[in-house]
DNA sequence: AGAAAAAGAATGAACGTTCATTTTTACATA
DNA sequence: TATGTAAAAATGAACGTTCATTCTTTTTCT
């Protein structure tokens, strides 16, 4: 197994030196020259583990999304009433937002332009099932809207990606009470009211 | 004055083939030469309207931005009601970035990637003031939560981007309902309850 | 020793930008 | 109105650089 012996390290370091750099420079400032001296690897390495600048590009994308669902659902049951249940994925995510912001920008970068194939995006969808699963059975018992979940995910969700760049820039630091505004805005632009 | 006499359309013409080349390919895959061909002018013309390509695409920037703000607030008065002030520049918001979504679609790119240079971001955001002088009118008729300005923003404008983006990537069609459902979201993740 | 992994140097293509030249424009003179 | 001319605008080709990728050699591991 050829591709076994690689070392993961090296793949790791590599995935971590892209990160880093489109999110400073921009994909269009980020030279594969560079990805590999600051993962301390010859440019020759990457080619080891990635088919070109594409596919580096791609396979960071899907690991970085995955990570960020595995984290938003880590401590999730789906037996948790609608309301408690929405409240957990909805503080892990903004922990993951606001925490590991070079990932979540990362994914922010990607996420409004056309760096990635539309496969790879396609890829890094599927992994919010959960969220939608919550939701359809919150419809069912009258708790959330009747709106489509890409409203639904617009509205409730997606502003942590707009909060977590501002806090990236230093225009605004979010502290625990603005968290909890930001939450009961979320939930209430969801949530059937009364 | 020689800079009035250049022909204000070539500029146009290479400020619009620079939304629509970065729009498609991403920053990173627009080189000038395509640029230049989209807008009928040889590379060197580029040249005698931006310094440089860092340039031009600042200037793409402000240029969007400023159409932007011009739009919402085109028909908006000081003078209306909190409520009705806000639905106004909502509704006007939310038309040019589901109509003119090649401008919105370009803002969206920029405001997420660091291809602006953040003078040229400052520049772009000073444009909003009327929409933060009416919240804090509402804040002070007790009308409008008293939460940061950025995040009403997060949660009543800046949903919009992202419909804007599924969108056009033709995952989602928004109808008048949806629009109404999404406005009805934003007022009310804002509005002080009761 | 032999195979896999990694390296550095090399390669050709593509890029942003500039240069030398041509074309267009504005306008003074007749 | 027609003509000459000088400046401005525009051009295509060329330049030097940088980039993604590959080639050949060296190192590491079993």
């Amino acid at each position: 197994m050829a591709k076994l012996q690689k070392s993961i390290d090296k793949r790791n370091a590599l995935v971590k030196a892209t990160i880093e750099l489109v999110n400073n420079n921009g994909f269009h400032a980020t030279p594969m020259s560079k990805i590999a001296k600051m993962a301390n690897v010859s440019p020759a390495t990457i080619y080891l583990y990635f088919e070109n600048k594409q596919d580096l590009v791609n396979q960071t994308y899907i690991d970085v999304k995955a990570e960020y669902t595995k984290y938003a659902f880590a401590t999730y049951d789906p037996n948790m009433s609608v309301e408690a249940g929405f409240e957990l994925i909805w503080k892990r995510i903004a922990d993951f937002k606001l925490k590991e912001c070079e990932n979540a920008m990362f994914l922010a970068q990607c996420d409004n332009t056309p760096m990635i194939d539309d496969q790879s995006r396609q890829q890094g969808i599927m992994h919010l099932q959960p969220l939608l699963d919550l939701w359809a059975r919150g419809k069912k018992e009258g708790i959330i809207k009747q709106m489509s979940d890409y409203l639904l995910y617009a509205y409730s969700i997606n502003p942590l990606s707009f909060l977590m760049i501002i806090q990236k820039r230093g225009d605004f630091q979010l502290d625990e009470r603005h968290l909890e505004e930001a939450y009961q805005s979320a939930w209430s632009s969801i949530k059937v009211c009364q």
